[in-house]
Parts: structure tokens; sequence; C-alpha cells
DNA sequence: CCTTCATGTGCGCAGTGCTACCACACACGG
DNA sequence: CCGTGTGTGGTAGCACTGCGCACATGAAGG
């Protein structure tokens, strides 16, 4: 019926869930959020429109395994940015957190809404809370060694991630110059304690 | 035809644009962005699905004037703000900020996206640049008087901007309790300098 | 009084999420 | 080797959305 021969090994597709959840992904790099539809979705996977239910019970549940499926590809570059990054590891966190949210701010859209936001999904509440429980940790280890400001660690850790959650926030809402974002960052970051911390700033005695 | 007698004077509303802007904000309040349809607004003002399109081009245009209307309540309260508090008036204005977040998460969400994002209303885009020129005198009078600490005037700004921007938005996110989110972030803005500044913190000599 | 024209109505189109019901293909038990 | 059954995908359809279009209405100006 539908000549699609090199796409479909049969009637069966063989990995539907993957194929939709890449194909999501796709279209919402393209569209954003609200553009991925499951129709459009069900299209590029070369599938009828009813399809993606049989595997997702509905749009939301499709965009939550979209999400952690981001959510995933996000900690392992965040770990490779602190890896490849010398000096406080909670500025290369923050640095990978924004430069993430330059590179992909339609999936920074994503897991902003989803993640951090106070929906349901008990699995990625506790991949968060994991991830939260090393950053807590890098902290109260930085402090120790005089690398960040001494100060209630809850506290300074909300600031970085508000720094840091509202620089990438600006950038995807296109209120910072993609170009010059990271190294406004950057400066931002180093001028408020992420980076040298410990001291006041460079225009201080 | 239809019976509604106090609402209605005549064939003709009256105000019609002023109605439904009414109605979409309260709608908005109730369900969020996603949730303000045009065919609800019009339901809500008590006229025909297509009648609100007599006076906006589109939903866009509709959700584009509702956000104008919250933007110059936003200043006032802001405004209000700020002279109802004592101390530096960055910190004024950022707590301003958030506790309208706090108040109206809705509302906040709306601006944000279509205000500061990059969409391109001209008439916002100049009520944002005017504010922002205001927001930007005050932080270069605070450097000279001692109050802000030192430092090129655009980076003290954005950092500002971003700390204040990202506690908004973790809080409409749902990510701090809406009972805490004040006194936390006073604690963030106070550490961070944008309350006593120019000196690095409560836990140092 | 009659004309004019902005304003609101009614209807229809396309696209959406989602759901029954149907059809096929592969894997299994005989 | 062959039926058969269950899971996987297809089709049709509902209720809803945003959005044009032609038409009706009623208030204002000659």
């Amino acid at each position: 019926m539908k000549d699609k021969p090199t796409e479909r090994a049969g009637y069966h597709h063989g990995d539907l869930p993957a194929a939709l959840t890449a194909a999501a992904i796709e279209l919402l790099d393209e569209r954003g959020m609200d553009g991925v539809t499951v129709r459009e979705v069900a299209r590029r996977a070369g599938v009828s429109p009813g399809a993606p239910f049989r595997h997702f019970a509905d749009r939301q549940a499709l965009l939550t395994a979209v999400a952690d499926r981001i959510l995933v590809d996000f900690a392992q570059w965040q770990l490779g940015m602190v890896e490849s990054m010398d000096g406080s590891m909670m500025r290369a966190f923050g640095l990978g957190f924004i430069r993430f949210a330059i590179r992909h701010p339609r999936r920074f859209e994503l897991i902003r809404s989803r993640v951090f936001g106070s929906s349901q999904p008990a699995e990625l509440h506790q991949r968060l809370s994991d991830i939260e429980q090393v950053y807590t940790d890098i902290i109260v280890a930085e402090q120790k060694a005089g690398v960040l400001r001494p100060g209630d660690p809850a506290i300074v850790g909300l600031a970085g991630q508000a720094i840091v959650y509202g620089l990438s926030q600006m950038i995807t809402d296109g209120y910072l110059p993609p170009d010059r974002a990271e190294q406004l960052a950057e400066q931002v970051l180093d001028t408020f304690g992420l980076g040298i911390a410990n001291s006041p700033g460079p225009g201080e005695p």
C-alpha cells in the first residue's frame, strides 16, 4: 500500500517507540514544543496517526519519554563538560548547563517545563534528585576547599541555580544574542562568584 | 436571541476588545497560557466564536494585547514596590519582580514568553527598553553611591536580571514551594549583593 | 426615513488529541 | 508443517481548536 521500502521492514515496525521519540526530538528542534504534534510525529515515523497511542498513553507521555531521553544525553554532556574543564566544578556545571541551552534551546525548554516543573513523573523526579545530590556535595566540598564563598550551602546552591537557570532562560527566550551569550555568561558567572568566588570581584582591593 | 440581559447592552457590545482581554486574563489565571482559547474567551464575553477576530487578527494578537495590559499593571506594581521599600532600589526592583511572579505565575509566564522573548511586537519592545533604561540608570547611580558593587554595569545588571529571572522562573515552574519562595529569594538576593552588596556576605568578617 | 457601515453571527474548513474497531504478521503449540 | 492467537499497526470518527467567509443586524449620519 504505502511504498516506503527502505524505511519499513514489514507490517510491524521493529522499534516504533524509539523511532517515535527520535522523530519527536527532530520535530522539537525544528518547531519547538507546540510543534510536536502526535500526528506529525507519526507521519515522520511512517506510521498511521493512531499508531503512537499503542505505545504512549497520550501526547504528554510521549513528551515525557522525549524529556527522559534528552535528560540522559544532557547528564552525559554535563559530565564531559566538568571533566574537560579545570577550576571550580560549580562553574563547569553551570557553563555546561548554559552551553546546552545555547546549543539546544528547544530541548532545554522541554526539560525545563517537564523536569523542573512540578509535573508528576516519578522517574524523572528521581533522576533530578540524584543530580541535585551530586550538586550539593560539590558545593560543600568546594566551600571547604575555599573555592566557593562560605554560607548556607542551600542558599549558595540556590543562587547558583538561579543565575544559571536565569541565563539559560534568557538565552532560549532570545533575550541574549546567541553569539555573545556564552561570553556574557562567563563574565556573569565569574563576577558573581561561581568561578573565582570568595573574592568580591575584580574591581576591589 | 441569547438572553444575557445584564451583560449586553444591545447587539453591539460596547467595548468588546476590553471585555475580551479581561476574559482572557481571567482564563489565563485559571488554566495557563494554553488554556486561553479564542472560543472560550468569546464564550465568557458572551459573544460568538468568530467575534474576537473582528478585533484581533489572530490568537497571537489577542495574547499580545493581554501581555501589554499585564505589563502596564506590572510596571505600576514594581513602581509601588520600589517606593514602599527602602535600601537598594535594585533589591526593591528584583523583589517586586519576584513577588509578582509568586502572585501571578501565569501572567509572569505570559510576559516572559512574549515580552522577553524575541517576539516581534514593536510596542512591547519599546515599553521594555524604557524599563531597561531606568534599570541601568539605577545601577550606575547605586554604584556611585557605593550601594552596589563596582564593575561593568552591563554585567552587574545582567547578573541581577539573571538571578531575579531565574528565581521567578523556578517559582512559576513550581520548583520552589510558594510559601517559602519569597524568604528564600530575599536570602539569595542579599547573599549575592543585590541588597547589602559591596560586602561579600554575612558569613565573612 | 432611509442609507451606510462597522460589528457580531453562522457556517465551514483544516488540523489536533484521542478512541473504538478492524486487519495483518509474526511466534507459538500442535 | 500448519493453524491460531496475540500484539502491533490501520481506519474511521468524535469533539475540539484556530481561522476565513458570506450574511444579518442595529446604530449613526444624510
